[in-house]
DNA sequence: CTACACTATTAACACGTGTTAGTAACACGA
DNA sequence: TCGTGTTACTAACACGTGTTAATAGTGTAG
């Protein structure tokens, strides 16, 4: 019943060639002359009897893996609720088809994060990594430099010099921020997507407390929140702006996720968007053209941002030395229906 | 720079012992006796080395990657507005982690079928398979039986004897609408959430059909629309409905993410939810509590699918036969605001 | 002293491929 | 005849592990 399994062995026996010939015509390796015949009577052989090679056995000979993994440093519930994974993954699976890889994915626990790195690389199930939205003060991924591994991370690092695809967090932020500002607000809340140790998080408030700044209105701690990726985080963050006491005419929500719960909370309050409060967004995830209103935000080119880092990963195991060690994209302020002129 | 590779000959050469030797120690193999003292030798050497087995030779020598695929035939782009992709993914790192198994995800195209799906298995590189919402058309899929490999389907295939794990789409179906029933709706429109040749799509429609003519109404074509997984769809299809001249006071969409672009099309139209229409979601997205009103739903276990499917596949390569080859897993109606009582 | 069982360990092979160094076969000019 | 290339291959090793059959070493009964 288990068909035998067919080995290249096989395939010479059936052409009358040696293995190493069945190698090289199939691999196509240049620098070996081999006659038109015998190619057609390799191929041929190989066509009948349903030759695939062996990816492990390939593997090993050849110390690559073809195969890239995407690591994520979350938490099974924070994976479970990332709207951009789709997309990210989406962006991924289409660079690696494209290149014959494989790709892997990971989640390691923050706890295990020491050992998990270098077994994953060491044990060479992958080639190179894709390191997901790492933490500020994750020292795991400080070990990563040492280590003989191509990895691209997205999201930004500080003091590292491993390769990354980002945006420009600060730059959106503050362009966002500064809308809100050319349509008349002057008190504006704003609620993070993450906890101050994310680097994006930590960076969109630099960039919100910047537009405030250059217009000359004083940031508010007290007027900041911190969410936690989800929209219950948000739903919460926004009850307890209200709590506060500060008065505010708009919000600026850094993740689009995050300023579902906090809409939530706004209707619960009484509140109508635009009409009351506006509210900008940032991500840009697909549910936010149907929301409702139709949510203000911030463009992340997510899909694009995962399939330009792993061409960068694929170029670097390649070989080549990319210029920019930095690859940062653009965003776009996409105007919807949920910030109101004052 | 690079490192020397440390392999097990290093550990034995440290340890003064055999290759063998250290391979029975750390792997732990039963029916040797080896004295304590050697064992300790053996496992110091390791720690002090930082030995990490070379996973792809271990899967050559054992003929098993410790790997399982996620399988998907979509699109890249419905994958990348797929609203379950987390969860589904969530579910499965969690128990691939437990049982120290890899998680690879593939794409097939639909053109390329026949033999992506023979090159995934007999490449090796995974030693079974989870298969993410077939069509029922897929001709290549029951070549899967054919083979010998290990494959668990989540979602069901009709007249297959391929292991699966799924909702019962077409009971949960009925109960939804019935629910629309009893508070007082007759004329209720339907949006599925996929073209009928998908089984889950199909089965959906079926339900609503079925309670439908329990209550003694007869079911119309006309106001039955197939989407197509995505918001837009939803949108296009709702305004379908309403060109088409029939009235209704609800809505079932089989599927929250369409009912997102449903829910526009709603609002553009001037209709007001729940008021003028009651709309019934499908799926229990992680947005649909969060939306305005927050949507009576279905809830579709999807991160308990997920990991109900890789525990099956992890018990039948184990070579455990268990007793239900198809498992169903329940759906809860889940009442929030968006349907009215008439 | 021999035969035998038992213990702790290892030599040797298998897994299926890529790749380098080498070799027969043949032609060709001197 | 001999040396020199050239062509078209192939034998043999490497990759790093798991696993089986065998082997020294040691006590024990006959």
């Amino acid at each position: 019943m288990p068909k035998k399994r067919v080995t290249s062995q096989d395939v010479a026996d059936l052409a009358g060639v040696s293995r190493t010939t069945v190698s090289l015509v199939l691999n196509d390796v240049k620098g070996f002359k081999i006659t038109e015949q015998t190619r057609q009577r390799v191929r041929h052989a190989a066509e009948k009897l349903g030759y695939i090679p062996n990816a492990t056995a390939q593997a090993l000979a050849t110390r690559r893996a073809k195969a890239i993994g995407l690591v994520m440093t979350r938490s099974p519930h924070h994976i479970a609720s990332d709207p951009f994974l789709p997309q990210i993954l989406s962006g991924l699976l289409e660079v690696v088809k494209g290149h014959q890889f494989r790709l892997l994915i990971e989640s390691v626990e923050p706890e295990h994060q020491d050992r998990e790195y270098l077994e994953l690389v060491r044990a060479k199930h992958i080639d190179g990594m894709i390191l997901l939205t790492p933490r500020i003060d994750d020292t795991a991924l400080r070990r990563l430099e040492e280590i003989d591994t191509f990895t691209v991370v997205m999201g930004k690092l500080a003091d590292s010099n491993l390769y990354s695809v980002d945006v420009d967090n600060q730059l959106a932020a503050r362009k966002a921020t500064q809308y809100l500002i050319d349509i008349g607000h002057t008190r504006i809340a704003c609620i993070s997507n993450a906890p101050a140790s994310f680097s994006s998080a930590h960076e969109r408030v630099l960039g919100y407390k910047d537009a405030l700044v250059a217009s000359g209105i004083a940031p508010e701690d007290e007027m900041i929140r911190y969410a936690d990726f989800d929209p219950q985080s948000g739903f919460d963050r926004m009850k307890s702006l209200f709590t506060s006491g500060r008065e505010f005419t708009a919000v600026f929500v850094a993740s689009d996720n995050v300023a579902m719960g906090a809409k939530a909370a706004l209707r619960e309050a009484g509140l109508r968007i635009p009409d009351d409060i506006s509210i900008m967004g940032f991500d840009d995830i697909p549910w936010a053209q149907y929301s409702d209103p139709p949510l203000t935000t911030v463009r992340l080119p997510a899909r694009e941002l995962a399939s330009r880092a792993c061409l960068l990963l694929l170029d670097l195991m390649r070989g080549s030395d990319p210029v920019d060690k930095n690859l940062v994209l653009d965003t776009e302020l996409v105007v919807r229906k949920s910030c109101r002129k004052l």
